[in-house]
DNA sequence: AGGATTTTATGATTTAAATCATGTTATCAA
DNA sequence: TTGATAACATGATTTAAATCATAAAATCCT
């Protein structure tokens, strides 16, 4: 999102998260800009019962956890590394430094919120009020549509498990398996030896 | 948000909306941005079955709508009147040209979108993964929180229907009612002739 | 002022998804 | 390579919220 050589310019570091490691918790303070250089995070909540919520998974240059930066909240999520990852970090003070200096970076920055509030909303609607095959085929409609997941012959490879999809949709793990079994013999989608496609 | 003698430089002008009159409809594209001076907006989309869900709902001062507008993409919900209201609009060019002029407009669009997708991670993970009656707390601890109620004798006052309470948190109007009469037995609440108070 | 509509309210019934139980298959780590 | 763990799978049962029905109170409208 932010160009590397940037970053570099007011100081950013390069920080290495292994597989589960935790970048951040809800509830903390923030104190660095984050961005992904290689890897996969996810933010994500628990209910008082211990289930999983996710909030969003993000891929290389995507950067995440910015909102309570700029409204000085808590984080609202924790951010969790979903395989090893390398991100680039500066602190608070440097990126508004670079944010002022760099007036471009704004308009940047306010397209990606606004990006990620379209998703949000767009899910808000369907997670609250629609049946789980329809919930389960637009979150992978929309995770097409933004992530970077690849086209094969048998369409395009959903690269989420389906508890994934259960944390992503507040669905649980069996509801989301039944559903995509479901989808599958209306044809809205392909299972390949367990995998999605669509 | 932004400064109206600021609005009216790049030729804003003010549009009246009676109680239910729409602004805009969802999956059409965004020409405006919409500021309101007095009145009451809410943002909604309705399911397959007609069950409508509140986006959001907005006072005096807050604009609504801009997402798309920097994404070049649709409307992602319809714009309604909930009361008799005056707004402020100016055409999509004329606010880029007035954003790019007036640099330090971007942080407090930065930090409006900041502060909504907060409220949208928050509320999503209530939404998935909790029961009626935690949904319907943080719902009305969020609003205080946000939205300009009066406090007085008996606590803060929601001023939010059942119903609105209904579509904002996904749940079934008569759900809301027995969630909040369970929620004033336990002391969370208060119910004075009807009214809630918090 | 009076009729229509909206909001709040409550009880009975249905239903869809969660939960529980259990097993197979695939993947990961030592 | 194997033992452990995660992912996928399926059937049976439970349960909480939706739905249905009905009505009183408040508010809106002309």
């Amino acid at each position: 999102m932010i160009a590397i050589s940037l970053l570099e310019k007011y100081g950013a570091i390069i920080k290495t998260f292994k597989n589960s490691d935790t970048i951040f918790e809800e509830g903390k303070q923030p104190t660095h800009y984050y961005q992904i250089i290689s890897g996969e995070i996810k933010m994500n909540n628990y209910n008082d019962e211990g289930k999983e919520f996710i909030q969003g998974i993000f891929y290389e240059n995507q950067c995440f956890g910015e909102p309570p930066l700029f409204i000085d909240q808590v984080y609202p999520a924790n951010a969790v590394a979903v395989i090893d990852s390398e991100l680039i970090i500066i602190t608070k003070n440097k990126f508004f430094e670079l944010l002022e200096n760099n007036a471009e970076i704004s308009l940047n920055i306010i397209k990606n919120l606004s990006q990620r509030l379209y998703y949000k909303s767009v899910m808000a609607a369907e997670i609250s009020s629609q049946d789980p095959e329809h919930r389960v085929l637009r979150l992978i409609d929309y995770s097409i549509a933004q992530l970077n997941f690849k086209k094969e012959a048998a369409g395009f490879l959903i690269n989420l498990t389906r508890q994934q999809i259960a944390d992503l949709t507040g669905l649980r793990v069996e509801t989301v398996i039944r559903a995509i079994k479901s989808l599958e013999k209306k044809g809205d989608l392909k299972i390949i030896n367990r995998k999605v496609y669509r």
